[in-house]
DNA sequence: AGATTTACATACAGACATGTATGTAAATCT
DNA sequence: AGATTTACATACATGTCTGTATGTAAATCT
Protein backbone atom coordinates (compact mmCIF):
# COMPACT_ATOMS: atom_id res chain seq x y z
CA UNK A 1 0.00 0.00 0.00
CA UNK A 2 1.10 3.43 -0.47
CA UNK A 3 1.90 6.36 1.68
CA UNK A 4 -1.65 7.96 2.54
CA UNK A 5 -1.42 12.15 3.40
CA UNK A 6 -1.30 13.63 6.84
CA UNK A 7 -5.08 13.90 7.21
CA UNK A 8 -5.49 10.24 6.37
CA UNK A 9 -1.80 9.39 8.39
CA UNK A 10 -3.84 11.31 11.62
CA UNK A 11 -7.31 8.97 10.50
CA UNK A 12 -4.89 6.03 11.29
CA UNK A 13 -4.00 7.17 14.27
CA UNK A 14 -6.80 7.89 15.54
CA UNK A 15 -8.53 4.73 14.64
CA UNK A 16 -5.23 2.73 16.11
CA UNK A 17 -6.34 4.54 19.57
CA UNK A 18 -10.01 3.91 19.30
CA UNK A 19 -9.54 0.48 18.99
CA UNK A 20 -6.99 -0.53 21.29
CA UNK A 21 -9.07 0.73 23.61
CA UNK A 22 -12.10 -1.74 22.37
CA UNK A 23 -9.32 -4.77 22.51
CA UNK A 24 -7.91 -3.09 25.83
CA UNK A 25 -11.72 -3.12 27.23
CA UNK A 26 -12.04 -6.89 26.27
CA UNK A 27 -8.53 -8.58 26.96
CA UNK A 28 -6.68 -6.20 29.40
CA UNK A 29 -3.75 -4.29 28.10
CA UNK A 30 -1.21 -7.19 29.24
CA UNK A 31 -3.20 -9.86 27.04
CA UNK A 32 -3.61 -7.51 24.25
CA UNK A 33 -0.66 -8.40 21.28
CA UNK A 34 -0.31 -5.31 18.61
CA UNK A 35 -1.48 -7.80 16.22
CA UNK A 36 -5.14 -7.99 17.53
CA UNK A 37 -5.55 -4.38 18.04
CA UNK A 38 -3.78 -3.89 14.54
CA UNK A 39 -6.41 -5.98 12.99
CA UNK A 40 -9.32 -4.39 14.76
CA UNK A 41 -8.25 -1.20 13.07
CA UNK A 42 -7.83 -2.90 9.59
CA UNK A 43 -4.13 -1.93 9.59
CA UNK A 44 -1.11 -4.00 10.21
CA UNK A 45 1.33 -3.96 13.57
CA UNK A 46 3.42 -1.70 10.90
CA UNK A 47 1.19 0.74 11.25
CA UNK A 48 0.91 0.57 15.54
CA UNK A 49 4.60 0.66 15.41
CA UNK A 50 5.08 3.43 12.83
CA UNK A 51 2.64 5.75 15.33
CA UNK A 52 3.38 4.18 18.74
CA UNK A 53 6.78 2.95 20.55
CA UNK A 54 5.57 0.17 22.22
CA UNK A 55 2.22 -0.60 24.11
CA UNK A 56 2.98 1.24 27.36
CA UNK A 57 2.78 3.95 24.76
CA UNK A 58 -0.66 3.48 23.08
CA UNK A 59 -1.74 2.77 26.19
CA UNK A 60 -1.03 6.72 27.36
CA UNK A 61 -2.52 7.88 23.77
CA UNK A 62 -5.81 6.08 24.86
CA UNK A 63 -5.74 7.80 28.31
CA UNK A 64 -5.06 11.03 26.87
CA UNK A 65 -7.64 10.75 24.26
CA UNK A 66 -10.25 9.96 26.85
CA UNK A 67 -9.02 12.93 29.25
CA UNK A 68 -9.79 13.01 33.22
CA UNK A 69 -13.20 13.14 34.49
CA UNK A 70 -12.32 15.26 37.46
CA UNK A 71 -12.34 18.85 35.91
CA UNK A 72 -13.77 21.60 38.73
CA UNK A 73 -16.50 23.58 36.68
CA UNK A 74 -16.75 27.02 36.89
CA UNK A 75 -17.10 28.85 40.01
CA UNK A 76 -19.81 31.08 38.74
CA UNK A 77 -22.90 29.19 39.70
CA UNK A 78 -23.80 28.87 43.46
CA UNK A 79 -21.18 28.20 46.05
CA UNK A 80 -18.49 26.11 46.27
CA UNK A 81 -20.06 22.72 48.37
CA UNK A 82 -21.94 23.05 45.39
CA UNK A 83 -19.54 23.37 42.60
CA UNK A 84 -17.97 20.36 44.35
CA UNK A 85 -21.63 18.34 43.79
CA UNK A 86 -21.95 19.28 40.22
CA UNK A 87 -18.38 18.11 39.33
CA UNK A 88 -18.75 14.72 40.88
CA UNK A 89 -22.11 14.39 38.98
CA UNK A 90 -20.67 15.26 36.49
CA UNK A 91 -18.00 12.61 36.70
CA UNK A 92 -20.74 10.02 36.49
CA UNK A 93 -22.71 11.26 34.05
CA UNK A 94 -19.51 11.31 31.60
CA UNK A 95 -19.52 7.49 32.31
CA UNK A 96 -23.10 6.71 31.65
CA UNK A 97 -22.89 9.06 28.48
CA UNK A 98 -20.01 8.23 26.92
CA UNK A 99 -19.21 4.72 26.49
CA UNK A 100 -15.12 5.36 24.97
CA UNK A 101 -14.93 7.18 28.59
CA UNK A 102 -16.45 3.79 30.02
CA UNK A 103 -14.20 1.60 28.28
CA UNK A 104 -10.96 3.72 29.09
CA UNK A 105 -11.66 4.26 32.93
CA UNK A 106 -12.52 0.53 33.09
CA UNK A 107 -9.25 -0.50 31.52
CA UNK A 108 -7.38 1.99 33.69
CA UNK A 109 -9.18 0.88 37.01
CA UNK A 110 -9.63 -3.29 36.09
CA UNK A 111 -7.66 -3.84 33.37
CA UNK A 112 -4.35 -3.24 33.69
CA UNK A 113 -0.98 -4.05 35.48
CA UNK A 114 0.72 -1.30 36.39
CA UNK A 115 4.13 -3.23 36.27
CA UNK A 116 7.29 -2.22 34.01
CA UNK A 117 7.01 -0.08 31.27
CA UNK A 118 3.43 1.00 32.74
CA UNK A 119 4.73 1.56 36.51
CA UNK A 120 5.34 5.72 35.76
CA UNK A 121 1.68 5.51 34.62
CA UNK A 122 0.77 4.79 38.04
CA UNK A 123 3.10 7.48 39.44
CA UNK A 124 1.32 9.82 37.24
CA UNK A 125 -2.19 8.76 38.06
CA UNK A 126 -1.58 9.39 41.35
CA UNK A 127 0.15 12.66 41.12
CA UNK A 128 -3.23 13.51 39.06
CA UNK A 129 -4.81 12.83 42.18
CA UNK A 130 -2.54 14.74 44.21
CA UNK A 131 -3.41 18.34 42.12
CA UNK A 132 -7.26 17.23 42.49
CA UNK A 133 -6.83 16.78 46.29
CA UNK A 134 -5.05 20.22 46.48
CA UNK A 135 -8.15 22.03 43.89
CA UNK A 136 -10.57 20.30 46.38
CA UNK A 137 -8.44 21.76 49.63
CA UNK A 138 -8.54 25.02 48.29
CA UNK A 139 -12.55 24.41 47.68
CA UNK A 140 -13.01 23.40 51.04
CA UNK A 141 -11.08 26.33 52.12
CA UNK A 142 -13.28 28.53 50.32
CA UNK A 143 -16.50 27.11 51.47
CA UNK A 144 -15.13 27.12 55.70
CA UNK A 145 -14.64 30.70 54.69
CA UNK A 146 -17.85 31.16 53.40
CA UNK A 147 -19.25 29.52 56.63
CA UNK A 148 -20.97 27.06 54.19
CA UNK A 149 -19.26 24.13 56.38
CA UNK A 150 -19.17 22.62 59.77
CA UNK A 151 -16.97 24.42 62.29
CA UNK A 152 -14.74 21.35 62.90
CA UNK A 153 -14.15 20.16 58.66
CA UNK A 154 -10.17 20.58 57.95
CA UNK A 155 -10.03 20.85 54.53
CA UNK A 156 -6.98 18.75 53.80
CA UNK A 157 -8.87 16.16 55.39
CA UNK A 158 -12.26 16.67 53.51
CA UNK A 159 -10.31 17.03 50.37
CA UNK A 160 -8.89 13.44 51.15
CA UNK A 161 -11.84 11.84 51.98
CA UNK A 162 -13.60 13.43 48.70
CA UNK A 163 -10.77 11.67 46.77
CA UNK A 164 -10.99 8.30 48.11
CA UNK A 165 -14.63 8.41 47.87
CA UNK A 166 -13.81 9.54 43.97
CA UNK A 167 -11.32 6.91 43.42
CA UNK A 168 -13.93 4.21 44.95
CA UNK A 169 -16.72 5.10 43.61
CA UNK A 170 -16.00 5.27 39.85
CA UNK A 171 -14.00 2.14 40.29
CA UNK A 172 -17.25 0.23 41.67
CA UNK A 173 -19.56 1.83 39.86
CA UNK A 174 -17.54 0.76 36.36
CA UNK A 175 -18.11 -2.80 38.02
CA UNK A 176 -21.48 -2.70 39.02
CA UNK A 177 -22.78 -3.99 35.48
CA UNK A 178 -25.96 -4.87 36.73
CA UNK A 179 -26.82 -2.10 38.74
CA UNK A 180 -26.88 -4.11 42.23
CA UNK A 181 -24.93 -2.25 44.40
CA UNK A 182 -24.08 1.81 43.28
CA UNK A 183 -25.26 3.11 39.82
CA UNK A 184 -28.80 3.61 40.70
CA UNK A 185 -27.57 5.61 43.91
CA UNK A 186 -24.75 6.80 43.06
CA UNK A 187 -25.87 10.54 42.28
CA UNK A 188 -28.24 10.39 46.08
CA UNK A 189 -25.02 8.74 47.31
CA UNK A 190 -22.71 12.36 46.10
CA UNK A 191 -25.56 14.68 47.33
CA UNK A 192 -25.56 12.93 50.36
CA UNK A 193 -21.57 13.64 50.96
CA UNK A 194 -21.52 17.10 49.84
CA UNK A 195 -24.89 17.85 52.35
CA UNK A 196 -22.62 16.23 55.08
CA UNK A 197 -20.34 18.67 54.38
CA UNK A 198 -22.98 21.41 55.07
CA UNK A 199 -23.32 23.27 57.99
CA UNK A 200 -27.08 22.47 59.67
CA UNK A 201 -28.03 25.60 61.02
CA UNK A 202 -28.21 28.09 58.39
CA UNK A 203 -25.93 30.96 58.57
CA UNK A 204 -26.83 34.26 59.99
CA UNK A 205 -25.16 36.31 57.14
CA UNK A 206 -24.46 33.42 54.42
CA UNK A 207 -22.33 35.41 51.68
CA UNK A 208 -24.31 34.67 48.26
CA UNK A 209 -27.51 35.60 49.17
CA UNK A 210 -30.17 32.76 47.94
CA UNK A 211 -29.90 29.51 50.33
CA UNK A 212 -31.02 27.69 47.34
CA UNK A 213 -33.24 24.37 47.89
CA UNK A 214 -33.04 21.38 45.47
CA UNK A 215 -36.71 19.83 45.31
CA UNK A 216 -36.72 16.20 44.33
CA UNK B 1 12.85 -36.46 43.48
CA UNK B 2 10.51 -38.49 45.33
CA UNK B 3 7.26 -38.43 47.03
CA UNK B 4 6.87 -36.05 49.88
CA UNK B 5 4.90 -36.37 53.05
CA UNK B 6 1.19 -35.27 52.92
CA UNK B 7 2.66 -32.55 55.61
CA UNK B 8 5.64 -31.52 53.31
CA UNK B 9 3.06 -31.16 50.47
CA UNK B 10 1.56 -28.77 52.48
CA UNK B 11 4.63 -26.92 52.93
CA UNK B 12 5.06 -27.21 49.19
CA UNK B 13 1.63 -25.40 48.53
CA UNK B 14 1.74 -22.52 50.77
CA UNK B 15 6.06 -22.07 49.50
CA UNK B 16 4.46 -21.80 45.88
CA UNK B 17 1.44 -19.52 47.58
CA UNK B 18 3.67 -17.23 49.45
CA UNK B 19 5.99 -16.99 45.67
CA UNK B 20 3.28 -16.34 43.63
CA UNK B 21 2.26 -13.01 45.47
CA UNK B 22 6.05 -12.23 45.61
CA UNK B 23 5.95 -12.28 41.77
CA UNK B 24 2.62 -10.87 41.15
CA UNK B 25 3.51 -8.06 42.90
CA UNK B 26 6.38 -7.54 41.30
CA UNK B 27 5.48 -8.56 37.77
CA UNK B 28 1.84 -8.09 37.35
CA UNK B 29 -0.40 -11.40 36.81
CA UNK B 30 -0.65 -11.51 33.28
CA UNK B 31 3.04 -11.31 32.77
CA UNK B 32 4.38 -13.82 35.10
CA UNK B 33 4.86 -17.26 34.27
CA UNK B 34 4.34 -20.50 36.29
CA UNK B 35 8.11 -21.12 35.37
CA UNK B 36 9.20 -17.81 37.42
CA UNK B 37 6.68 -18.65 40.76
CA UNK B 38 7.96 -22.32 40.86
CA UNK B 39 11.60 -20.89 40.25
CA UNK B 40 11.26 -18.64 43.40
CA UNK B 41 9.75 -21.33 45.37
CA UNK B 42 12.50 -23.68 44.51
CA UNK B 43 10.24 -26.29 42.65
CA UNK B 44 9.37 -26.83 38.92
CA UNK B 45 6.34 -26.09 37.33
CA UNK B 46 4.97 -29.61 37.62
CA UNK B 47 4.42 -28.84 41.52
CA UNK B 48 2.56 -26.09 40.22
CA UNK B 49 0.74 -27.54 38.07
CA UNK B 50 0.38 -30.70 40.66
CA UNK B 51 -1.21 -28.50 43.39
CA UNK B 52 -3.18 -25.43 41.23
CA UNK B 53 -5.30 -26.13 37.89
CA UNK B 54 -3.88 -22.92 36.49
CA UNK B 55 -2.89 -18.88 37.17
CA UNK B 56 -6.39 -18.42 38.03
CA UNK B 57 -6.26 -20.91 40.24
CA UNK B 58 -3.21 -19.13 42.56
CA UNK B 59 -5.00 -16.30 42.08
CA UNK B 60 -7.46 -17.62 44.15
CA UNK B 61 -5.37 -19.27 46.77
CA UNK B 62 -3.48 -16.02 47.22
CA UNK B 63 -6.31 -14.26 47.95
CA UNK B 64 -7.88 -16.88 50.41
CA UNK B 65 -4.56 -16.99 52.10
CA UNK B 66 -4.40 -13.47 53.09
CA UNK B 67 -8.12 -12.93 53.72
CA UNK B 68 -10.46 -9.60 54.14
CA UNK B 69 -9.31 -6.59 55.65
CA UNK B 70 -13.08 -5.85 56.14
CA UNK B 71 -14.54 -7.80 59.22
CA UNK B 72 -17.21 -5.79 61.38
CA UNK B 73 -15.69 -6.36 64.75
CA UNK B 74 -16.99 -7.10 67.79
CA UNK B 75 -20.06 -5.14 68.63
CA UNK B 76 -18.92 -5.06 72.47
CA UNK B 77 -16.97 -2.09 72.84
CA UNK B 78 -18.21 1.49 72.28
CA UNK B 79 -20.95 2.64 70.21
CA UNK B 80 -21.55 1.70 66.19
CA UNK B 81 -19.69 4.64 64.67
CA UNK B 82 -17.56 4.03 66.79
CA UNK B 83 -17.52 0.10 65.75
CA UNK B 84 -17.23 1.73 62.24
CA UNK B 85 -13.91 3.72 62.98
CA UNK B 86 -12.29 0.81 64.37
CA UNK B 87 -13.21 -1.66 61.82
CA UNK B 88 -11.28 0.91 59.35
CA UNK B 89 -8.68 1.97 61.51
CA UNK B 90 -7.92 -2.13 61.38
CA UNK B 91 -7.91 -1.98 57.87
CA UNK B 92 -4.91 0.06 57.71
CA UNK B 93 -3.29 -1.20 60.87
CA UNK B 94 -2.98 -4.64 58.56
CA UNK B 95 -2.11 -2.88 55.68
CA UNK B 96 0.46 -1.26 57.29
CA UNK B 97 2.35 -3.93 59.32
CA UNK B 98 1.11 -7.07 57.59
CA UNK B 99 3.53 -6.42 54.07
CA UNK B 100 1.79 -10.14 52.40
CA UNK B 101 -1.69 -8.53 52.73
CA UNK B 102 0.35 -4.84 51.61
CA UNK B 103 1.13 -7.59 48.21
CA UNK B 104 -1.97 -9.27 48.09
CA UNK B 105 -3.93 -6.39 47.94
CA UNK B 106 -1.45 -4.68 45.75
CA UNK B 107 -1.82 -7.64 43.58
CA UNK B 108 -5.57 -7.19 43.26
CA UNK B 109 -5.94 -3.18 43.20
CA UNK B 110 -3.20 -1.90 40.65
CA UNK B 111 -0.98 -5.33 39.21
CA UNK B 112 -4.04 -7.90 37.91
CA UNK B 113 -6.58 -7.74 34.71
CA UNK B 114 -10.18 -8.75 35.59
CA UNK B 115 -10.56 -10.41 32.02
CA UNK B 116 -10.56 -14.14 30.98
CA UNK B 117 -10.55 -16.39 33.94
CA UNK B 118 -10.28 -13.90 36.50
CA UNK B 119 -13.31 -11.83 35.50
CA UNK B 120 -15.36 -14.19 38.10
CA UNK B 121 -13.22 -12.80 40.53
CA UNK B 122 -13.69 -9.10 39.95
CA UNK B 123 -17.66 -10.27 40.34
CA UNK B 124 -16.44 -11.89 43.53
CA UNK B 125 -14.84 -8.78 44.70
CA UNK B 126 -17.74 -7.48 43.96
CA UNK B 127 -20.52 -9.42 45.36
CA UNK B 128 -18.29 -9.48 48.87
CA UNK B 129 -18.51 -5.65 48.19
CA UNK B 130 -22.09 -5.91 48.47
CA UNK B 131 -22.14 -7.78 51.74
CA UNK B 132 -19.77 -5.53 53.48
CA UNK B 133 -22.04 -2.60 52.35
CA UNK B 134 -25.16 -4.54 53.66
CA UNK B 135 -23.39 -4.68 57.01
CA UNK B 136 -22.70 -1.18 56.91
CA UNK B 137 -26.42 -0.49 56.44
CA UNK B 138 -27.08 -1.98 59.32
CA UNK B 139 -24.95 -0.76 61.44
CA UNK B 140 -25.52 2.96 60.09
CA UNK B 141 -29.21 2.14 60.89
CA UNK B 142 -28.64 1.31 64.71
CA UNK B 143 -26.44 3.66 64.94
CA UNK B 144 -29.68 6.20 63.74
CA UNK B 145 -32.10 4.11 65.97
CA UNK B 146 -30.05 5.34 68.78
CA UNK B 147 -29.87 8.93 67.80
CA UNK B 148 -26.20 9.21 67.11
CA UNK B 149 -25.98 10.09 63.48
CA UNK B 150 -27.53 13.31 62.14
CA UNK B 151 -31.60 13.18 61.29
CA UNK B 152 -31.24 13.41 57.55
CA UNK B 153 -28.73 10.46 57.50
CA UNK B 154 -29.42 7.98 54.86
CA UNK B 155 -28.00 4.74 55.93
CA UNK B 156 -28.30 3.18 52.70
CA UNK B 157 -26.16 6.41 51.04
CA UNK B 158 -23.89 6.33 54.11
CA UNK B 159 -23.07 2.43 53.40
CA UNK B 160 -22.30 3.16 49.89
CA UNK B 161 -20.23 6.34 50.76
CA UNK B 162 -18.70 4.38 53.05
CA UNK B 163 -17.44 1.66 50.97
CA UNK B 164 -16.79 4.12 48.26
CA UNK B 165 -14.37 5.60 50.44
CA UNK B 166 -12.91 2.37 51.85
CA UNK B 167 -12.47 1.20 48.62
CA UNK B 168 -10.47 4.43 47.15
CA UNK B 169 -8.86 4.40 50.23
CA UNK B 170 -7.19 1.54 50.19
CA UNK B 171 -6.39 1.69 46.62
CA UNK B 172 -4.90 5.13 47.05
CA UNK B 173 -2.80 4.37 50.16
CA UNK B 174 -1.33 1.21 48.55
CA UNK B 175 0.15 3.52 45.39
CA UNK B 176 1.22 6.32 47.84
CA UNK B 177 4.77 4.97 48.60
CA UNK B 178 6.15 7.64 49.00
CA UNK B 179 3.62 8.65 51.86
CA UNK B 180 3.05 12.06 49.79
CA UNK B 181 -0.78 11.79 49.74
CA UNK B 182 -2.45 9.71 51.84
CA UNK B 183 -0.47 7.27 54.28
CA UNK B 184 0.15 9.66 56.90
CA UNK B 185 -2.97 11.38 56.77
CA UNK B 186 -5.01 8.24 56.80
CA UNK B 187 -6.13 7.65 60.07
CA UNK B 188 -7.15 11.19 60.64
CA UNK B 189 -9.16 11.12 57.63
CA UNK B 190 -10.66 8.16 58.93
CA UNK B 191 -12.01 9.94 61.70
CA UNK B 192 -12.84 12.51 60.40
CA UNK B 193 -15.28 10.60 58.05
CA UNK B 194 -16.77 9.26 61.06
CA UNK B 195 -17.37 12.13 63.01
CA UNK B 196 -18.73 13.98 60.02
CA UNK B 197 -21.83 11.16 60.42
CA UNK B 198 -21.83 11.86 64.37
CA UNK B 199 -24.31 14.27 65.31
CA UNK B 200 -23.19 17.62 66.17
CA UNK B 201 -25.73 18.61 69.42
CA UNK B 202 -24.80 15.66 72.02
CA UNK B 203 -28.20 13.87 72.66
CA UNK B 204 -30.72 14.81 75.51
CA UNK B 205 -30.78 10.61 76.49
CA UNK B 206 -27.84 9.14 74.88
CA UNK B 207 -28.70 5.13 74.82
CA UNK B 208 -24.94 4.46 76.45
CA UNK B 209 -23.87 6.75 79.15
CA UNK B 210 -20.05 7.95 78.42
CA UNK B 211 -19.69 10.66 75.56
CA UNK B 212 -16.28 9.34 74.63
CA UNK B 213 -14.01 12.41 73.90
CA UNK B 214 -10.67 11.59 72.61
CA UNK B 215 -7.93 14.18 73.12
CA UNK B 216 -5.23 14.66 70.45
C1' DA C 1 10.55 17.93 -11.59
C1' DG C 2 13.54 15.62 -8.99
C1' DA C 3 14.93 14.50 -4.29
C1' DT C 4 13.49 13.22 -0.05
C1' DT C 5 10.59 11.71 3.40
C1' DT C 6 6.45 9.55 4.98
C1' DA C 7 3.23 6.02 6.09
C1' DC C 8 2.74 2.18 6.16
C1' DA C 9 3.03 -3.51 4.71
C1' DT C 10 5.86 -7.52 4.75
C1' DA C 11 9.34 -10.53 6.27
C1' DC C 12 12.51 -12.34 9.72
C1' DA C 13 14.62 -13.96 14.04
C1' DG C 14 14.35 -15.07 18.58
C1' DA C 15 12.29 -15.74 22.91
C1' DC C 16 8.98 -17.52 25.88
C1' DA C 17 4.62 -19.54 27.86
C1' DT C 18 1.23 -23.05 28.16
C1' DG C 19 -0.72 -27.61 28.83
C1' DT C 20 -0.06 -32.26 28.78
C1' DA C 21 2.20 -36.60 28.77
C1' DT C 22 5.27 -39.43 30.95
C1' DG C 23 8.55 -41.09 34.43
C1' DT C 24 9.55 -42.31 39.26
C1' DA C 25 10.48 -43.19 43.96
C1' DA C 26 8.66 -42.93 48.16
C1' DA C 27 4.22 -42.55 51.17
C1' DT C 28 0.23 -44.45 52.24
C1' DC C 29 -3.23 -47.93 52.07
C1' DT C 30 -5.03 -52.79 52.84
C1' DA D 1 4.42 -56.82 52.18
C1' DG D 2 2.53 -55.83 48.12
C1' DA D 3 -0.50 -52.74 45.55
C1' DT D 4 -1.66 -48.29 44.78
C1' DT D 5 -1.46 -43.58 44.87
C1' DT D 6 0.93 -39.34 45.58
C1' DA D 7 3.95 -35.52 44.76
C1' DC D 8 6.35 -34.02 42.15
C1' DA D 9 10.44 -33.54 37.94
C1' DT D 10 11.28 -33.92 33.12
C1' DA D 11 10.30 -33.80 28.37
C1' DC D 12 7.57 -32.51 24.42
C1' DA D 13 4.67 -30.16 21.17
C1' DT D 14 2.73 -26.02 19.91
C1' DG D 15 1.38 -21.35 19.53
C1' DT D 16 2.20 -16.68 20.09
C1' DC D 17 4.27 -12.18 20.75
C1' DT D 18 7.85 -8.79 20.24
C1' DG D 19 11.10 -5.77 17.92
C1' DT D 20 13.46 -4.75 13.97
C1' DA D 21 14.82 -4.74 9.29
C1' DT D 22 13.52 -4.00 4.80
C1' DG D 23 10.59 -2.74 0.88
C1' DT D 24 7.74 0.70 -1.56
C1' DA D 25 4.83 3.97 -3.67
C1' DA D 26 2.90 8.10 -3.07
C1' DA D 27 3.06 12.82 -0.60
C1' DT D 28 5.58 16.57 0.32
C1' DC D 29 9.50 19.51 -0.08
C1' DT D 30 12.74 22.62 -2.79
Amino acid sequence: MARKTKAEAALTRHRIVESARQVFSRAGVTNTSLEEIAQEAGVTRGAVYWHFRDKADLFRAVRADTGTLLRLGPSGAGDALLRLETTLLEAVRRLRREPAARQTYEVMLWKCEYVDELAPVRTELMKAGGVFAAELRELYAQAAAAGLTEPGLDPRLAALETLCLYAGMVKLWLADNGGELLRPQVEAMIRQHVASRRRREPALTPPTASPRKKAK
